[in-house]
DNA sequence: AATAGAACCATACAAATGTATGGTATGTAT
DNA sequence: ATACATACCATACATTTGTATGGTTCTATT
């Protein structure tokens, strides 16, 4: 049904996407000024035999009004910063390792972030291996919420504890003793509150 | 160090977020619209309001350029269109039943539409009560993926299993037995692909 | 009574934005 | 050699969009 899409075509659709994956789908301007074109009109045509072969839908009249017709169908990656160990700490790393693809469902903000989950610490709470946990660093975290911490360079995801003079760090898996935290603890960094967890079901298509 | 905000500039707020899980934040003359006003001017000064109490940020001169300053904090409420069994069949109701507060991360898009998952049928594929599973209807199902079909107006979420003659509909829990489906089956409908498992972790703070 | 803020409107304007037309150059298929 | 699609540009134009200013009404506070 849908024709073949040249090469620059692809390379404006893919842009779309991507710009679609943050917040806005860009103008025809800004489109232009990323692929360095001086004219809003190549950008124009392009747009119009991208829509004539069926991967886009335009809003007439509408600023930003590209609509991504495959929509769900597609599969953005996402840069995963690290892999957050569920039982034993795991180093997170200071660049993307590694991407996840995630369905355009998943629109991910600028201050949140992806990891990737190994071990099986927190099995009881229904989180395994290869699950993308989202991270939020700006959220205060409260007792009894999961939470990724640093412990001396070594990244974990528990369960939050706050008690008296101690944080605990609790593993869902009876076999994992609790990390007690003293406040004066120096090498303790807390990252931020695990706000989700996504799994992949289906891959991409087409 | 917010104040608060007038019950107007609550609404406006809320449009805002709600367009924003959509697709695109609103231009001024879509909120004046959406409110009845005669003028964008009345919107521009919301705005402003809304923004001096730190509640958006604004990118001066660009169109639909309303940022979120809360972001990751904030959870919309989303239609869940109904339950889905894992294990035996449940009811998928015609209206939204009730809502899943998402995080801002997620976007759905038109076409996509989600379930909350009861049962525990599912639980060697990592799915469990209270998940939400995203649900695609436009995506062409493959053997071994996870679909949502509807059996005799009752919804179940299971493994499809495409076999000469017959589809299969399976359990990951070996009590259940499978499903099969003969080509002449005429009171069986494919639903739609899940593509995701989403679990919210936090719940709305602030 | 005077003041201040909230809520709304009309008007105006510059810039951004989508759109249309005509033109040039290049490669490819017929 | 001709025809056609792709790729790009310049120019032009009507809306859309964000922004600014001044004015009116209402309500709450001092």
């Amino acid at each position: 049904m849908q024709k073949e899409l040249t090469k620059i075509q692809q390379n404006i659709l893919d842009y779309l996407v991507e710009q679609r994956s943050k917040s806005r789908t860009p103008t025809l301007a800004e489109i232009a000024k990323h692929f360095g074109y001086k004219n809003r009109s190549t950008v124009q045509q392009h747009l119009q035999a991208i829509e004539r072969k069926g991967f886009i839908k335009r809003n007439p009249k509408i600023s930003r009004g590209i609509e991504l017709t495959f929509e769900n169908n597609y599969f953005i990656p996402h840069p995963v910063l690290g892999e957050v160990a569920a039982g034993n700490p795991l180093t997170i790393y200071p660049d993307s390792i590694d991407t996840v693809e995630l369905p355009t469902i998943a629109h991910v903000p600028n201050d949140s972030f992806l990891l990737k989950v190994k071990g099986d610490s927190l099995k009881d709470a229904y989180i395994f291996t290869g699950d993308i946990v989202i991270v939020n660093p700006n959220m205060e975290a409260e007792s009894g919420q999961f939470v990724v911490a640093v412990l001396d360079n070594e990244a974990v995801v528990k369960r939050l504890i706050k008690k008296e003079n101690v944080i605990e760090l609790h593993s869902e898996n009876p076999e994992y003793e609790p990390i007690k935290i003293e406040k004066t603890h120096s090498n303790f960094q807390l990252v931020g509150v695990v706000i989700g967890v996504y799994r992949t079901m289906a891959k991409k298509v087409g």
